[in-house]
DNA sequence: GCCAACGTTGGC
DNA sequence: GCCAACGTTGGC
């Protein structure tokens, strides 16, 4: 089991939407590095939805459904996506902010590499960012 | 709106 | 294969 943080802005697919949706393809991804993380998730695989720009939070948990395949919103054969669904809200928003004061998260990838898409997370980290949700997975 | 960080592109 | 120029992202 792998741990992840994905980030999406929340004016072209927030949190909400997710939440009336269930489930959602997450297409787009145009950078290697990104890349890389979605080839490597496995169905079962938790997910943490940041909301970058607006909130700049983590707002809940998705869970992997599929493993990647083709992005079929391109011909390119590089890309791939993976499916997600709805997993758990967080009781509480953990915010950059938040995170930031965490001496636990200063090795995270969002704070050092805060422009990936995509992004592989340590169980630890994705275990006390929950903790600070208050939500147990 | 600005700027730092990073990725991508293209000329050589 | 190097590197300058440019584009994009996202926090502030």
């Amino acid at each position: 089991m792998n741990y992840w943080l994905v980030k999406s802005e929340p004016f072209k697919y927030s949190w909400d939407t997710f939440t009336i949706e269930k489930k959602t393809m997450w297409d787009g991804v145009r950078n290697y590095q990104a890349r890389n993380s979605i080839k490597e998730m496995k169905k079962g695989d938790l997910v943490l939805w940041y909301h970058s720009n607006e909130g700049m939070e983590v707002v809940g948990i998705a869970k992997v459904t599929t493993e990647h395949y083709n992005d079929p919103t391109t011909d390119d054969p590089r890309w791939f996506v993976v499916d997600l669904s709805i997993h758990k809200k967080f009781k509480k928003t953990v915010t950059l902010v938040q995170m930031k004061q965490e001496e636990l998260l200063q090795s995270m990838g969002l704070l050092r590499q805060p422009r990936l898409s995509v992004m592989p997370v340590t169980k630890d980290h994705f275990d006390y960012i929950c903790k600070l949700g208050q939500t147990i997975v």
